[in-house]
DNA sequence: GCACGTATTTGATATTTATCAAGCAGTTTG
DNA sequence: CAAACTGCTTGATAAATATCAAATACGTGC
């Protein structure tokens, strides 16, 4: 494939300040791959032979257990995705399966990793990229450490009202189950917590969410102005 | 001061492989502080004006949310600390204090900053302590989401027992308020959950623990292979 | 439009975990 | 040495959350 094709990666923070050659380079050896819906295309301890990034779709990333599985996070586009796990060399952590439909980006790297020794420039913004990741992943560990369930809901939603500039009503990212693992408990709970938000400034009736009153949510999520940047 | 005066510094896999002119440029203006028992050197949402690297001592990261607080790691030495908002020089997500008297040497994140910018070695080196560091927060945040408390306790100890070469016989590293909220409990649940291991091959009391059936453990913790590293 | 499979909701109950209140043990301090 | 303090433990109870079971809604394929 040609970088060109795909407008959105170049500008990518990851990408944009590289040096062309070397961002022709792994482009060039880069494919685009369609994915289905619902397909597991990493497994955990597998080995992270490529970086992933989300061009348009949603993926889900989850650890197993024996038997049950934890969502451990949602990847939106466009984003990469198990950077840590590609630059390292190692195996993965995680698991990671698209929800609907995706286009996905891949980047062997082998590749990636002589470029990074190459171009300071990539070196920067991966460093970057790394550690933006580390933060919002201490933001989760906090917000599972620090809140209860409804809590943790109540801040899920103000995130998401704030990522979609305000919107009063938006469709719940992914389906109730998948929202319900990412926070921490189970998908009967979760159900029970929509319908108590309607006394905490939130409707939430199906897949659709209303914030009727920000200030009643937030006065529950208490978000914290340093840790949750809402 | 002179990095010669801590030679288990340049040997720390951040500094090994970096160039001798940038190491002595970032130690020359790099200074070691003695710091006393429970004293908090860093608070949530201050500017990270230094990376810490911890030589001596036990530190405890911590965030705070209005009256309450929540352990979120425990620094033991040779480690360096808060290198993601150092880097990216933004606000702490953490606070942290000495548990112990520790001596801890500061580097300014500028200097550091320009150093990676212009060692290619340093910056290979930082992004890899920063993925592994990655890594093991979602290790983290898998055990919360995974285990409840019975086997998260469990399953430190097994962390401990494989840190210390298999010793038998061990002491908690901090005190038992400290663990309970590091492994997101209460120090009553604690307390309880430590009589509960003597039926499960650990028998603490006080602040020793004796590992008397390792296979035990393992059937309550269920360490997973890959993300567990045991 | 209907039947089927799947996700969600609701209710009843059990389990896990926290909270509150003493009591106990080890340490420090006067 | 006693008093005061602190951290740990224990017991009783309450709150949070999970589990199980069933009913309802929803979307898909026919």
């Amino acid at each position: 494939m040609r970088a060109e094709e795909i407008p959105e990666i170049s500008s990518l923070p990851l990408f944009a300040t590289m040096q062309p050659e070397v961002r022709d380079e792994i482009f060039g050896s880069a494919f685009l791959q369609v994915f289905p819906p619902q397909l597991t295309m990493i497994e955990t301890g597998g080995r992270a032979d490529f970086l992933h990034i989300l061009i348009d779709g949603l993926v889900e990333l989850f650890t197993v257990d024996g038997s049950r599985e934890v969502t451990m996070q949602l990847v939106r586009p466009v984003s990469s995705f198990i950077l840590a796990a590609a630059y390292t060399d190692q195996h993965y952590l995680m698991s990671a399966r698209t929800l609907t439909a995706s286009r996905i980006l891949l980047i062997p790297s082998q590749l990636l990793r002589g470029a990074i020794a190459r171009d300071g420039a990539l070196a920067a913004a991966a460093m970057t990229e790394l550690a933006m990741r580390y933060r919002n992943i201490v933001r989760s560990l906090t917000d599972m450490k620090m809140r209860q369930t409804l809590e943790r809901l109540a801040n899920f939603l103000l995130l998401e009202h704030t990522r979609l500039d305000g919107a009063v009503q938006f469709q719940l990212p992914a389906e109730k189950r998948v929202i319900a693992s990412l926070l921490g408990m189970t998908a009967e709970n979760l159900s029970r917590a929509c319908s108590t938000l309607a006394g905490h400034g939130a409707i939430v009736s199906g897949p659709t969410v209303q914030i009727v009153d920000r200030t009643a949510l937030e006065a529950l999520a208490r978000p914290d102005p340093v840790v949750d940047r809402h």
